[in-house]
DNA sequence: GTAGCTACTTTCAAAAGTAAAGTATTAAGA
DNA sequence: TCTTAATACTTTACTTTTGAAAGTAGCTAC
């Protein structure tokens, strides 16, 4: 276990935070749960996002590993999106994390 | 256990992170489970973080009893804040998060 | 009377995010 | 043949958020 406890070690919580602490991170990483998604299908998944921005953290998440890009040459062009390794193992964290907001901050309809 | 897996329910996952999904909110929570710190305390402790931004997160996090504001009629003034409850919650959550970061992410020196 | 302390606040420029329309490639229908 | 449609982006113009730096208040010690 690793605890911080100096600046150093702050810093390192900061390079993390900046790859997956973004506004649409988690939400994309948590679709992708559920199996692999197209496109357009995150698009329509992730509430209110923009396509740009889609863009923008499918690259950053593809570059560090958290997820896959596949590529299939069909006309018009498909794209899968899946998780890796890496991003498979953020699961049960981000369901804890997910489950402690509902408890403490959002009580949706369901609850 | 609650399970993402609709609309309405990714939506309460993206109010939860606009709260605590931001660029400091972990960071300072983190700094805080070592117990209560002072205004000037947190700004030497959070690594860049600037007087603006943190009012700013210290204001949301005390608005959602994630922290709490504690003010001394001192000269000159002095303000504490610590973690509540429901702040105190997250440590185990953040921790494993730090650590996946770690593991998967990013290196730090002492590894 | 001047400098210093804490916990902010203000201002303005820079960076990041959003909305909307556009692009490439092919294929199917009128 | 000409239009429409589909996917996965790109581009542009604009708005919002963030960041850096300086300023404020109230008192105190030198």
């Amino acid at each position: 276990m690793n605890k911080i406890n100096n600046y150093e070690e702050q810093c390192a919580f900061q390079e993390i935070l900046k790859i997956i602490g973004g506004k649409w991170s988690m939400s994309i990483i948590y679709i992708l749960f559920s199996g692999k998604k197209r496109f357009n299908e995150l698009q329509r998944t992730v509430p209110h996002i923009n396509t740009r921005m889609l863009v923008k953290e499918l690259k950053n998440l593809a570059e560090y590993k958290i997820i896959s890009r596949k590529v299939f040459a069909t006309v018009p062009p498909t794209v899968e999106y899946s998780l890796t390794e890496k991003g498979k193992k953020l699961e049960p964290i981000i369901n804890d994390f997910y489950n402690w907001g509902v408890d403490n901050l959002y009580e949706y309809p369901g609850k």
